[in-house]
DNA sequence: CCAGCGGTGATACACTGTAACAAACCCGCG
DNA sequence: CGCGGGTTTGTTACAGTGTATCACCGCTGG
């Protein structure tokens, strides 16, 4: 098991998120175009989870509008690369800068106060529930678990300003 | 640790539902209206989980139109109610069964062929979550896990025609 | 050259959810 | 009885989220 202190101190940067895009798109014989990578700069840009539209409105500038199927075709993309996961309670997008191992169950902590997300993982966790799911007959192809809370440095910030 | 075996089998059946609503809410102090239990019952009627819009749709009759804003209406207090849950990654709603203990964590399994979902809770996934959260110094208030893929009926019957 | 393919732009549309206000209803109180 | 206040519902409008479709562009391989 591995986990994650802040949702600052291990949230990748964006220019290194770039960076490791380009050579995953390398490496799969894929295209990073300037679009992939205007829409991976803005999810990574920001500290919190971004709304699809949010994404096209930041990368829109007068004269050159980016419409939201386009930040969406980016973004199933890049969620396939792994570059970038969706939280499914807030229909939002955040980067990944995690190599998660293959078939990986990732936990997302959203602090309901600064919007951040954070990513851990649990060893604990993935055997229960693969344990569950065997009792209950139920062959899983994919998970999410989803948590909003308070994380340590609003907790902190609001207990003593 | 309860768990369930098929979605069928654990799924109180429609008029159970509303028979416990009823209990549930004269024992609240609440009104269990005509529309509440319309839409009650159409969350429970069908198997699998139902869009707001469905519901709307379903309970609408020439001449008598259910508006969904009204089915969202009567959602809201029957989630809070804890009568039914959202799941989050299909934008629907299905009935619980189940008398969850306060705070109690739902583990979800959705059905991708027959769409049913059933509800299971695991002590180990529990633990291991609250475990992880502390370590990582967030303090949750809510969190959802859906886990997607193959009920054991469904296997079944696609294995062995 | 050109046929095909992936990516993008653009428009339209479907689906999901909420805000705001008015009307109906219920219930207790004077 | 009537009246006032809370809750529920109807209605309209709108915001937010996501997809379908077609056209165009640019590249690449035959």
């Amino acid at each position: 098991m591995h986990r994650h202190e802040g949702h600052d101190a291990c949230r990748t940067a964006a220019p290194d998120m770039v960076a490791r895009a380009e050579a995953i798109c390398r490496e799969r014989g894929l295209q990073f175009t300037p679009l992939r990578r205007e829409v991976l700069e803005a999810v990574a840009g920001s500290g919190k989870a971004q709304g699809a539209y949010d994404i096209a409105e930041r990368l829109s500038a007068p004269g050159k509008r980016v419409a939201p199927v386009s930040v969406y075709r980016a973004l199933d993309f890049l969620m396939e690369q792994g570059l970038v996961h969706r939280i499914a309670s807030r229909n939002a997008f955040i980067p990944c800068g995690h190599d998660h191992a293959p078939g990986e169950g990732v936990i997302f902590l959203i602090c309901r106060t600064c919007g951040g997300v954070d990513e851990a993982s649990s060893a604990d966790v993935e055997g229960g529930l693969e344990r569950t799911l065997e009792r209950a007959g139920f062959t899983p192809t994919h998970s999410i678990l989803e948590v909003e809370g308070d994380c340590g440095a609003c907790r902190e910030r609001d207990h003593a300003p």
